[in-house]
RNA sequence: GGGGACGUAGUUCAGCUGGUUAGAACGCAUGCCUGUCACGCAUGAGGCCGCGGGUUCGAGUCCCGUCGUCCCCGCCA
């Protein structure tokens, strides 16, 4: 159909904007549609932007070329619409949207562009499998749940600017091309053409960089910045993020606190919500020994207590050599012993030896302890727990008291307070519950790797009073290190750092990180720790998680306007893709090659096996086709791979060993 | 890398113990309709049952493999 030019026309109002004071008025609005009912000579539209829906009325009599138009119009179509706000008569009210009480009189109908028929409906409550959301997503985003949910994060956003100019931290870009590091996660890796076989990272986070800027003088920065790691996705988890990057000088932990609070106070204040002031600080241990994680869920209450009784009776039942308890207040009756066997299946998993129930009654206390353990064992048990008539008193063990035992029965634990909790729906919708997570540990034990990996990273520093042993005793060693946890998800972590080189040098050995490997890797960074290194320590929030807790979303892919699918894949421009040959030529990723004639005619080019035939880098490749054994006149050149697109099933063999 | 769920019309789904021509709703198309707002009514189009192999007289249905999406473990702060 023929379509109309927007010319000079602005639009007047939003379409959600109209109400009945604006009755009279002569507008001008443009949206797309997003309903049309025909009714012969009379035709409605919903005439739809970012603001919402408003109805607009197009009269076969009235003004029969704008009628004409609209029987062309078809959902999703663009349009504009010149018309007066009137009032609607008393019976045609429509109290379920906002812009109800009026409707738009359309005189003039321009029709901007016209559309295809959606894939899915462009509507609030979309049942569409994700897959074909993220495939068409700038139409999945015109939806407006997703609208609100972009719009909160700006506004998230803008709130975090402000917040942290108000405490005089000042925003510094960092680059995104920059070094490997060692620790933590898989990075992206950036190949540079320039200098062949060498490779920028992206970065896992600005840490070392904001380090720097702390010892350049900047005193207090913040970022809002993506963040890139190369591992396996959930729910929470993006190969690419953005976190809220803080860092300051001689920092007061408490400070930073009060600062991260404040600010948290206000993100909450976008959603009307209000939590509890000051957030509750419970150290590591407590965390694991009372709720079995170290970022705990608050909104309800189950706390696990180490359990020994006086007489060792317990810790001689297989499987109980370290125990807790956990008493469920009134659940007595409420979980049934084949959903037990069904939990303590899934507690063996996770690492717990044995598990056991006691219930609560008049009548006495019932287990399949009381042979064990007799009746004054149960009481004690009960007692230990403070549990009462109509409580469920639940025990988990494990078969020693060794560390990583205890840490796994403390973790198996964690699961069945949540799994309870969930249940037995212990979580009161609107509650809102952060606390800080203090007192980690400086260094976890990799059995796999059998020596020390930092917990939360190698630039924390450890307690000023644990320094002594940090050669001799590391794992008990306490960090300056901290997490913010919101309604049992962590969103935040930070650490005061270490700024003297000697510390980092000491921490650095108990990494197993050699002197030349820390300088090879971090040189520039051990140079500046001497330079005058002031003190300094920040945090790192989840803008992602953050802004998907405040949106009511359960995964952070509904406040994030591109994501990544679980493969870590954009199914809508299908990154990653495939390369052209000379790109990779030219990157010096592709080593050695042999050429094989495709059914395309073309050519196509392989890896060789034996790395000896291999040419060398830098200088094209000369290649015979195997078939026919004939040696290609012309040698490898970018003209050629860009004329056989490395696609197809063949696919590229890449190199990767470099010379 | 491992475990689980799912994959049928544009969309959301049904399809029994393998049985002959694969259904529904919404959407879409055409026509009618001046107060609809999830408009209504009538008619109609639309299917590589994800893909490949196997079992069988016969496969959407059973088996094996594979691809994709989601969730979880490992991994990751």
């Amino acid at each position: 159909m023929e379509l109309d030019l927007l010319g000079e026309r602005r639009r007047t109002h939003h379409c959600g904007e109209l109400r009945k004071a604006h009755a009279g008025q002569k507008v001008f609005l443009a949206g797309w549609v997003a309903r049309r009912r025909d009714l012969g000579n009379l035709i409605f539209l919903d005439l739809r932007d970012h603001t919402g829906v408003v109805q607009v009325v197009l009269n076969a009599e009235g003004s029969p070329e704008a009628h004409a138009k609209a029987e062309q119009v078809r959902s999703e179509f663009v349009v504009g619409v010149e018309g007066e706000v009137v009032p609607r008569t008393a019976g045609t009210v429509n109290p379920q949207i906002p812009t109800g009480e009026v409707e738009v009189n359309g005189q003039t109908l321009l029709v901007l562009n016209e559309a295809k028929t959606p894939p899915f409906p462009i509507e609030d409550e979309t049942r569409t499998v994700e897959e074909t959301r993220l495939r068409y997503r700038y139409l999945d985003l015109r939806r407006s749940r997703m609208q609100q949910n972009i719009r909160l994060r700006d506004r998230s956003n803008q709130t975090v600017r402000q917040h942290m100019a108000g405490h005089q931290f000042i925003e510094i870009e960092t680059p995104f091309m920059t070094r490997s590091t060692p620790e933590g996660a898989r990075d992206y890796l950036v190949p540079s053409r320039v200098r062949q076989g060498q490779f920028y990272a992206l970065p896992q986070s600005p840490q070392l960089f904001k380090q720097l800027l702390m010892m350049a003088g900047f005193d207090r920065y913040f970022q809002i910045v993506r963040c890139f790691r190369d591992e396996d996705l959930r729910a929470d988890r993006q190969p690419e993020f953005t976190q809220i990057d803080v860092e300051m000088a001689f920092p007061l932990r408490d400070e930073l606190f009060e600062i991260i609070e404040q600010l948290m106070e206000k993100l909450l204040a976008l959603v009307e919500v209000k939590a509890p002031r000051p957030f509750p600080r419970i150290s590591y241990g407590d965390a694991m020994e009372k709720y079995g994680s170290d970022k705990p869920d608050l909104r309800f209450g189950l706390e696990w207590r180490r359990l020994e009784l006086p007489d060792g009776k317990l810790n001689a039942v297989k499987g109980f050599q370290a125990a807790k308890a956990l008493r469920v207040p009134g659940a007595s009756t409420k979980i049934s012993r084949s959903q037990f066997d069904r939990y303590q299946e899934i507690l063996r998993q996770q690492g717990a030896s044995n598990a056991a129930y006691l219930t609560l009654s008049e009548a006495g206390i019932q287990s399949r302890m009381k042979n064990a353990l007799g009746d004054d064992g149960l009481q004690a048990i009960a007692a230990a727990v403070g549990a009462e008539s109509g409580d469920l008193v639940i025990l988990v063990g494990a078969d020693s008291t060794a560390r990583d035992k205890v840490h796994s029965l403390d973790e198996a634990s964690g699961w069945l307070r949540l799994e309870l909790a969930r249940k037995l729906e212990l979580i009161e919708p609107g509650l809102w519950s952060f606390a800080w997570i203090v007192d980690f540990p400086m260094f976890a034990y990799d059995p796999k790797e059998k020596r020390f990996a930092a917990m939360h990273h190698p630039f924390t520093s450890p307690r000023e009073e644990d320094l002594a042993k940090l050669e001799s005793d590391p794992a008990n060693v306490k960090a300056l290190a901290y997490d913010l946890v919101l309604n049992g998800q962590e969103i935040g972590g930070g650490s005061i750092r270490m700024h003297r080189r000697d510390i980092q040098q000491r921490v650095f050995k108990v990494l197993g990180l050699s002197d030349e490997k820390a300088r090879e890797r971090f040189g520039f960074f051990m140079d500046a720790l001497e330079y005058g290194a002031p003190p300094h320590g920040g945090i790192a929030l989840g803008v992602d998680r953050i802004v998907a807790l405040l949106a009511g979303e359960s995964s952070i892919r509904e406040v994030i306007a591109f994501p990544k699918t679980a493969s870590a894949v954009d199914l809508m421009c299908e990154a990653p893709s495939p390369v052209d040959a000379n790109q990779l030529w030219e990157l010096g990723l592709v080593h050695h090659y042999e050429a094989e004639h495709c059914d395309c005619g073309g050519l196509w080019v392989f890896e060789y096996e034996d790395v000896d035939r291999a040419p060398s880098v830098g200088a094209p490749p000369e290649v015979s086709c195997p078939v026919t054994h004939d040696r290609i006149a012309r040698p490898y050149s970018r003209r050629w791979g860009a004329k056989h697109r490395a696609t197809g099933s063949h696919g590229w063999a890449m190199v990767r060993e470099f010379s």
